[in-house]
Order: structure tokens, then C-alpha cells, then sequence
DNA sequence: TATGAATGAGTTTTCATTCAT
DNA sequence: GATGAATGAAAACTCATTCAT
């Protein structure tokens, strides 16, 4: 009874807030999103809000940490798993191919995080944006991370990491607009399919061999 | 003598603004866009540029509209010659290969359209936004462009048109994000030829016979 | 009677607003005077306020400025007089007399200006405050003023215009925080001629030779 | 042993807290003074530090009570001495001057407590101000101190000791104002011998009799 | 056509203060 | 004694919009 009591507060004040940030900036951006209105959907006052956060700013850099540490978090046993299979290259192409699929699958199944990456990150194309310099990094560790993945098994690994960071975040962005309204993974699939087809017809005949 | 007195204003003031609100827009978003901002770059009133727009919203309808009409423009002659090749399969794909190249060659001679483009979108996402019915009809408009067009030529024009879409869309933003550092055409071709690499192939058989 | 119409508007906003700001200064100094308060005193809403005065920082500085317009204008017959008398030495020392009391005599028939003078120089005590140079500089302007005119009269002009200085602001000071209850003009006489009483004394000699 | 313990709080938390409360004050006034800031400064929390003093007003009220006490634990002897005098005019006469000086010279040797003095004195001229009654009484008793001392040797008692605090007051802020560029001590000499000049004289006379 | 003046509604942020622990 | 959490009230400033001229 006393955790029916407890239950409330399971959730603490701080974490409340930033799942709360990270579905309205999902929905409005950063400047569509008021303080007043966060603070009221987290059932605390405007400066109670700000004592967690010092500033607006503060908490957008927050949740994008936030959302980087979930990623991460999420996408880590794939991550091993490719690391284990680094003898075997079919295995490790197959856990590559399996990454590819994850990342997408994280963002099917919660699209709030698909909204909040793909609003923020237009809105940081401005160079005068907070969050600006944050997407240019993570823009850049995810192709780097791409390409010494893929550097094996490919000619041109970059070009090809970046047709593959192209294609998915166009896909998904594709899929928000349309409402979410067709198969994500299953067209990731299929276009992730074309963009690695060179390579899979290689690794195709690496395997008949 | 009315062509001497029009020319210190060879541009008049609504295109003028309009221009300017492009730009603008692109850099900013909607949401950070000031009136007045873009009446001190227009060398006009606060007041004044509400003149000519009644207000913010109608301001960015008519810059939406604006695009679309120099977008439509711009294509035209693509679509005739698509059109007048109607006879000929193989002229017809080639017509339909460059129009993609030139959907693309438009955004990367202007960027700041694409901004404009990739910025809104992004910021419509949210269903309150005052473009966000706009984008999704422009999205409706595309796909089913591309649906018609692919219908002779794949299986499955939809799901080809999606691709098309999204992995553009994808590139042009990424092209963006990494500050314009790589050749967009270049890559597109390739990324396009890849998304389209069955058909083609499909093509070649056809043509060989 | 199109002049009685006038009337209300015979005093155009901007300087009702720095007329009532100076009032308030010298009540309750800057940090202590509130827009608001203000901006409601002129009949004129806060923003309508800072349309005039771009920010609170600007308002003051603004202030300052007519202030020291104010008094240069006040003050300009006597320098004139001054400068008229430059041949004769014993007229010119009557001048720099005048000229003292009537410094000290405008801030006794206008105890606001003497209220803003001292809240805010007190408070730009503060080296972070914004009117802290302009404090500065006023008091450098009045010290050399007050050096070159004595510098004939006096061995030590320097000194003997800083003691002047002090014991001014001293004696307004305490004037106001007695509540202007003694002849602020008469004591004042009496403590400049202490001061100057060494010079007095010689300009007596010269006389009575 | 409890020495040992009490070591490293020497200064126990109160008076810490009052020390630094008398430099803030004395930099940016009570207005400029936030609780916070104080608090940091302190190595204590926000509401830590109003376990000590119920309110901000309430601090500073103390800081001013405790300025106060040491002020007059600083001139308790000079009082004393005056009045073991009290026999010798000439004797008395000297005290008391020596009196005038260490006034200044606590100042010159503490130039917090002089910041503090000044700052809050001009912001108190406003008549809704916490300490405005405060420092009117101080004032009073001042005056009525001096006017008290110089009853014997002066023909206006009341006048001369207005001239000066006024004068002495003045001197200190135009020092602080100038960033202690001068020798505060030694122009307070000079300024305070012109002040009592006409006393000085009877005072001589007196002597050489 | 165009503007200067003005505003209402809102935005982020600050601050003294409270209270349960 | 002391603190973390929280708040109500207010502050300066912004912004789209209106209106008389």
C-alpha cells in the first residue's frame, strides 16, 4: 500500500520534465515551446521548472543529452554484437545491416524521438541556434561511425554512409509527414536494401563461394 | 519616361519583401522570423510591410505560394518534354531522370530555397502550424506526380515515388546540415541511380533488345 | 481655443516621459524605478514606453543626458559672464562665486534634480553600473572646470576645486536628507567662503590697496 | 578541546555572513544585493542563510546595527578621552579634532564600511526605503553629537557641525568616487582646518594669552 | 502607399520567501 | 542548524497588430 502511496513519485521531478520536454519540442520545436506550458503539463509552477533547468536553453541542451544517452543506451548490444563478430565478415555485415534496422525501429516505435530529432534538427540548420553546433557533432560522429563500420566491405565508405544517413532521416521524416501513415521499417528495408545493393550483391557472391 | 522613373525600383516592394522573406524564413523558421526584422531589411515600416501582407500568417502563405509558382515554372519545360516523349518509353525515363536531376540542380543553385523548403517543412510538422496543410498537400501533389509518372515503368510506383522523395528530401538536408561541402548533383545521380537501380536495370535489358 | 485643444499635447511624450523619469530616479534610483511604474505615470503603457526609449539602460542614460543639457543651459549666462570679466580679476573672482552659488542654487529650487544627481551617483558607485562612466566623467569635466578658474587665484587650484566639489555635494546631501529643512543657499555661502576664505583674504588685500 | 573544534569556524556563520553583507552592500546597495549571491559567498544555501536572518530586510537592518557597533567600539576611546579633558578647553579642543579625524581615517583604513555608508544613505533619501529612518536618526545623532562637543568653542554650534559632517561626508564619497586617487586623510586635514578656520583663530588666541 | 505611435498579450528570467525534512 | 524543492509576484523586454494620418 505504501507503493500505491509511492507511485506518484516514481517518476522524479527532473526525469518528468524532460520525457514532458522531449514530446513538446517533438511537436513545436524550441521556439514553439514556451516555458509556461511545459512547467503546466508537468503540474509544477514556471520557476520550480527553471530550478532544474537554469534557463530554456539549458533544458534544450539537457534533453538532447538526454535523447543522445538514450540512443546509445538502446543501440549498445548491437553495437557488441558487431564487435564480436569482427572475425567473421558475414556475421559482422549481417550486424551492420541488423544496426541500420535498429535505429530505425527505435524511432518507428517511439515517434515522439523521430519528431524531436527531426524538428530540432531543422530548426538548428540556423548557425545562430543553440542546438546548432550539438547536430553538427552528432551529424558528424554518426558518419564517422558509418564509415569505419562499412570501411570494409565497401569502396567508397563515406559516400555510402552518407546515402544511408541521407536516406533513413529523409524516410523518416517522409513517414512523420505522411502521419505515420505507411510501414517504416519495412520500406527501410527495401530502400536501405538499394542504397547497400552493390554490396550485398558482393557479399552475395562472397557466400556462394 | 515611366520606365526611368520605375528603375530605382526595378524591383518592386511586395517582390522585394518577398525575396527577402525567403531568405529569411530560411534562415530562421516562421516562428523566428520578426516582422520587423524583415522590415528593416526590406527598408520599409513595420507598418508598411503589413501593407502588403495583412499579416504574418499571410505572409507566409504568399511566400509559399511564391516558391511553388517559380518551382512550377522552373520544371515546366521538363514536364512538356516528358509529355511530348509520351510515344518512346526509353525518352520518356530518360525525361524523368532529368527532371529528378533538375528537382535537385534547383536547390543546389539556390540554397536558400531549399532552407526555406527543409526549414518549413520541418517546423509543419505540427499539426497547429499554420503551413502544416500546405506541406502535406505539396507532399500529396509530389507522390502522386511520381506515381503517374514511375506507373509504366515499376511494379510498384508508390513505394519507388517514396523512395525518390525521401532519399532526395534526405540528401538535400544532410547536403545542408554539412554546409553544402559536398557535390549534391554528384551524389544524387548516384544515390538516385541506386533507388532506381531494378528499373534501370529493367531499362537496359529493354534497350539491348 | 484650438490652443486649449493643444494644451494636453503641448508637451510631447518623450518628454513628459523624461520629466517623470527624473522624478522617479531621484526617488527610488535605477534599480528601483520600475518601467512599468513608470510607463503608467505618463499615461502610456509599458510597451508604448520602451517604443521611445529602446530599453531601461537607454532611458537612463537619455535622462542623464537631458540632464546635463538642463544645466549646461542654466549655467551658460554665468560662464559667459566669466569670460566676459577675463581682464579684471577682481570681477572674474565675483563670477566664480556667483557661478557656485548658482549651481548650488539650482538644486535648490529644483530638489528633484538634486535627488537624481545623488541617488544615482551614489549607486554608479558601483563599477558594474551602467551610468559609472558617466559619473566619472562628470566629475573629471567638473573638477578641471573648477581648476582652470581658480588656477589664477589659487596656489593649490586643484585642491582647493576638490574641496569645493566635496563640500557641495556634501552639503546637498545632507539637505535632502534633512529634509530640506535649512537654508541650503545661505549655509552654503558660508561654507564655500570657509573654503575659499585663504583667497578671499588676498583678494581682500589686493583690494585694499 | 572545544577550541580545537571551533578552529576552523573561527568566524562563526553570523558574522561571516554580516562581513560579506557589508562588502556586497557597500558594491551594489541593497537593491543590487541578492539573497543568493550573498548566500554563495557565504558557502551557504539561499534558505540557510535566511535561518540567520528572517528576511533580507531584517539583514539588513543587522548589517547597519552591527556597522554601527563598530563604529562606536572604534571611537569609544576618542569619547573618553574628550571627556577626561573636560577641564582643559584647549585640551578638549584638541580631542575633539583628533575625534574628527579618526572618523575619517576609520574610512580611509576601511573603504567597505565607507561604500557601505554612502551607498546606503543615498539609496535611504528614498522615504519608503527600509533604512530611510534609520539613517535619519543616525544623522540626528551626529549632529547633535558634534553640536554638543563644539557648544563651548563655537558661537553657532549647530552650523558648524552641519558644515562638517556635510563637508566630511562629501570629501569621503568624492574620494570613492575617484577611486581613492588621493590622500583622503590629509585633504580632510586641510578641508576640516578651514571649516573650524575662525575657531582655530579664537582657539589661538585663547592660547597665546 | 506608407508611417509613427501605441498596445495587449506573452516570454524568459529573477528573486525573496516558505516549508518539509 | 541547514537544505533542496518549490512558488508567487514581478521584472524587462518582444512582437504582431492596429489606427489615425
Amino acid at each position: 500500500m505504501s507503493e500505491a502511496k509511492r507511485k506518484p513519485k516514481i517518476q522524479p521531478r527532473r526525469e518528468k520534465i524532460l520525457d514532458e520536454a522531449i514530446r513538446m519540442l517533438g511537436e513545436h520545436g524550441f521556439k514553439g515551446l514556451t516555458v509556461q506550458a511545459l512547467a503546466e503539463r508537468c503540474d509544477i509552477s514556471n520557476a520550480g521548472l527553471l530550478y532544474y533547468f537554469r534557463s530554456k536553453d539549458d533544458l534544450l541542451l539537457a534533453v538532447l543529452d538526454e535523447f543522445e544517452a538514450r540512443e546509445r543506451e538502446a543501440l549498445k548490444p548491437l553495437f557488441e554484437r558487431i564487435e564480436a563478430h569482427r572475425g567473421d565478415p558475414e556475421q559482422t555485415w549481417f550486424a551492420i545491416v541488423e544496426l541500420l534496422h535498429e535505429m530505425v525501429a527505435r524511432f518507428a516505435s517511439k515517434p515522439d524521438l523521430a519528431r524531436l530529432l527531426y524538428v530540432l534538427q531543422a530548426e538548428a540548420l540556423d548557425h545562430t541556434h543553440i542546438a546548432h553546433d550539438w547536430f553538427g557533432k552528432r551529424e558528424d560522429m554518426t558518419l564517422e561511425l558509418l564509415t569505419s563500420l562499412l570501411d570494409r566491405f565497401v569502396p567508397d565508405a563515406t559516400a555510402t554512409g552518407r546515402r544511408l544517413v541521407a536516406s533513413m532521416h529523409g524516410l523518416g521524416q517522409h513517414w512523420l509527414r505522411r502521419d505515420m501513415s505507411f510501414d517504416l521499417l519495412e520500406e527501410w528495408r527495401a530502400l536501405s536494401a538499394l542504397v547497400l545493393a552493390p554490396q550485398e550483391a558482393a557479399a552475395d557472391r562472397r557466400a556462394r563461394r
